[in-house]
Order: C-alpha cells, then sequence, then structure tokens
DNA sequence: GGCATAGTGGCACATTGTGCCAGAGTGACA
DNA sequence: TGTCACTCTGGCACAATGTGCCACTATGCC
C-alpha cells in the first residue's frame, strides 16, 4: 500500500496505543470491563493515566484499534476499486480479501479482533465498542461507495447498500465469535461472510415459503 | 392491545420516567448532551439525583424511551403475528403499521421520536444511545422472528433477516431525522421504510448498472 | 388504623475524564 | 556539539459520573 515514513517518534506512539490496546483487551477478557480501571490498564501498559487518556478518550476505547483494523483494510480497499467494476463484485472481492490474512500480522490482527470479540458477547461494555465501530464503518463506507456507484443510484440505495455490506461482515463476525469451535477458522468466515452479502444483494429468499403449522 | 391494570404507584413511575426523558430531550437538543449535567436533568424534572440514577443507569440513557417506544410497538406486533403468514409480508404490515400513527399519543411519541433524532445528528453522545437502541432492537427482532420463521431457516438467514429489518426501518428514520422538511410528515415515513425493506428482500438491484466513466 | 413493601432523597465515596503546567525526549540547524 | 523549537509525557487539581448505604415517606393490603 503505502510506504513507512515512520520517525522514530511516529513508530513509539503506534507501539504505545498498540501496547495499550492488548493489555485493555487482556484485562476485560479476564474480568470484564468494568471491574478493570483505567489505572490499571495504564500501570500495565507502562504509561501514566494522563497518557492513557491522550491515546483514547475513554476506557472502552483502548480495545477499539483491534476492531477497526479489518474494517479500516476494508475502506482503504473499497476506495481503491475501480469505478468501472461493478460495485457488487468489487464489494465481494474485498470482504473476500480482507477476511484472507496473507501475512502473519495480518493473521495475529484477526486472531485479536475474534477474541475481543468472544469476550464481549457476555461483556455489555464491550458490545457498546463493537456497535460504535460498525456504525462508524457503515458511514466510513458511504463515502466511498459513493463514488463507485452508478450515476443514478439515489442517497437512499446508497445507504442501503452500505448498511448491506457492513451488516453481512458484522454478522459473519459475531457468528464466529459466539462459537468457540469456528472462531480460529478464517476460511469459514470469510465464506460466510460472502455468503450472507449476497443474500442481501439477490434478495432474501423467503418470499415462497410461509411456515405451515 | 393490552388492558392497563396500572396501580397508582405503576402510573406515577411511568410518568417520572416521561417526564425525565422529555427534560433530557429538550436539554440535550438545547445545548448537546455533555453541556448538560444529570444534576440539571433532575431538578427540572423535580426528582434527586440518586432518583434519576435509578430510573436510568447512565446520563445519555434518559432520552432512550424516546427511541424505544416503536420499535417495542414493532415487536409486539411482529411477536403477535400469524406463523402462517408469510414472515416478509407480516414484515411488511407491522412496519406500515408501526409507522402510521392512530392516535395523538403515539403521533406526539413519532413526534419526540424524530426530534431527538434530528438533534443526534449533531451530538455523538446522543447517536450512541440511537445505535444501542438499533441493536438491541435488532437483537429483540431475532426472538421475535425465530417462531414466525419456515421450518428449515437456519440462523445465518435469521439474523440476516433481523438485520435487514431493523436496518430498513433504521435508515428510513434517519433519513426523516435528517432532513428539516421531511421531518413531520408520517406517511413519507412509512413509504420509504417500506420501499427499503422491499429493496432488502427483494434484491438490491445493482447487478447489470457498472458505472461507466 | 397498622403493617409490610417499595420508591425517594441525602451522603460518602471510588472512578472517570479534562485543564493546566512543568519536565524530558526528538529533530533541525549552525 | 550545542541550543532552540516542538511534541510527548506525567503529575496535580478538579468537576462530574455512577453506586452503596441508610433513613424517611407513601402506597397497598389486611
Amino acid at each position: 500500500m503505502d510506504a513507512e515514513p515512520l520517525s522514530l517518534t511516529e513508530r513509539r506512539k503506534r507501539d504505545t496505543q498498540l501496547e495499550i490496546a492488548r493489555t485493555a483487551a487482556r484485562l476485560f477478557a479476564d474480568r470484564g470491563a468494568d471491574a478493570v480501571t483505567a489505572e490499571e490498564i495504564a500501570r500495565q501498559a507502562g504509561v501514566a493515566v494522563r497518557t492513557f487518556y491522550r491515546y483514547f478518550s475513554t476506557k472502552e476505547d483502548a480495545v477499539a484499534p483491534l476492531l477497526t483494523v479489518g474494517a479500516d483494510q476494508w475502506h482503504a480497499l473499497v476506495a481503491a476499486a475501480d469505478p468501472a467494476e461493478n460495485v457488487v463484485i468489487a464489494l465481494e472481492r474485498t470482504i473476500s480479501a480482507v477476511l484472507t490474512p496473507r501475512t502473519e500480522d495480518e493473521l495475529e490482527g484477526l486472531r485479536w479482533t475474534l477474541g475481543l470479540l468472544h469476550a464481549s458477547t457476555s461483556d455489555v461494555a464491550l458490545q457498546h465498542v463493537w456497535h460504535r465501530v460498525n456504525s462508524d464503518s457503515e458511514v466510513q463506507l458511504r463515502s466511498v461507495l459513493a463514488p463507485i456507484m452508478p450515476r443514478e443510484t439515489d442517497s437512499l440505495t446508497l445507504r442501503l447498500l452500505a448498511a448491506a455490506s457492513a451488516s453481512a461482515l458484522r454478522i459473519a463476525l459475531e457468528a464466529s465469535a459466539e462459537s468457540d469451535r469456528e472462531m480460529h477458522d478464517p476460511d469459514l468466515l470469510a465464506s460466510r461472510a460472502l455468503s450472507a452479502f449476497r443474500q442481501f444483494t439477490s434478495g432474501l429468499d423467503l418470499a415462497a415459503n410461509p411456515r405451515t403449522n
């Protein structure tokens, strides 16, 4: 993608942020988010409380980077898509790409995401973070989708496509995270997300099947 | 629907809750959520701060009842649907019903919802509440949808249908709330929500329309 | 009327999150 | 190498959030 003109300071900031995020994730998963104080996260991450709040605006926010890393990659891929390519095809392609880790770092990132998501099934505070991340992602997705939509598409359709795409990814991740067994199987995750997205774009096929009691 | 065996105490609790909610909504819309203290809401609503926190677990939560009232009605209607009726038809019917106010109280409730939603477009804290309400609604919708789904439907499809329904309603409300002009036109709101839902269930029709630059 | 129960208010307190200022590290330039 | 500007960091004070605890009051039931 882009080069790394990261100065020493920039690199140390990235490291500090990631260190705080993973420390927070460990503690939250261990004891639940509200049984952990900001002071404890800061101490274990090796920074002062005041510094913690310079990196993150709330205590819960500390784990957000672990959840947004995939979404950020996805938005970048969509934004870079060829406007001549069909939007739906581009979305399928990018969904598949972002759920298929290619480097060791990407795999580790995915593991952290799913692990945290797994912990959040029994922690309301973490669910809030996840929901916020997804809402932000949907808004972000709208702005990168707009330039590659067919010319005549109206605002409502743009919103719907962004919602469908974000929901497909979200639901696939949630479903995988809730099951212990499937939590570490990226292939299943990718195919599930694609299946979800295709059901949205091809119509949820329930019209001809009333329940007969 | 159901009768009102509300005792005096129960009625006063309802009144107090609504009074707090509307007081909070007024203040939040006026000055933004974080420029308002819990103490001020409590004072203007005529209760002690300690009592405020017995009704609501956080300051922002105070406005949630104004946003959930429609969703609650909707869930009740879906739960009461005939299992022999097609699910998609039932959803269209109930979406239309819940956005068509029949009494003066329902109309007032819808006004408060849209007004608050309008204010939340420029207030991050209120957006969080709205997102949380929608997530909760989606989960709730799953459990009331499950009994009226076709027998063979799998868990993923259930999740997708709930997400599609909740998203259709959410997006229609957001789109209406963001425009000053359409904010007070329930008919437009209902038709927009139906249109959104039908696009989900009939497939987002973008397959044959790549953008030609 | 009198009693059990449940809602209310006041108080103390841990925790959150921010403004402010002082110290320490980095990078540029002479 | 020295020094200067700039940014990151840490400590402190402080307003505000949210909770546990206890006493007080009103409702509902006999």
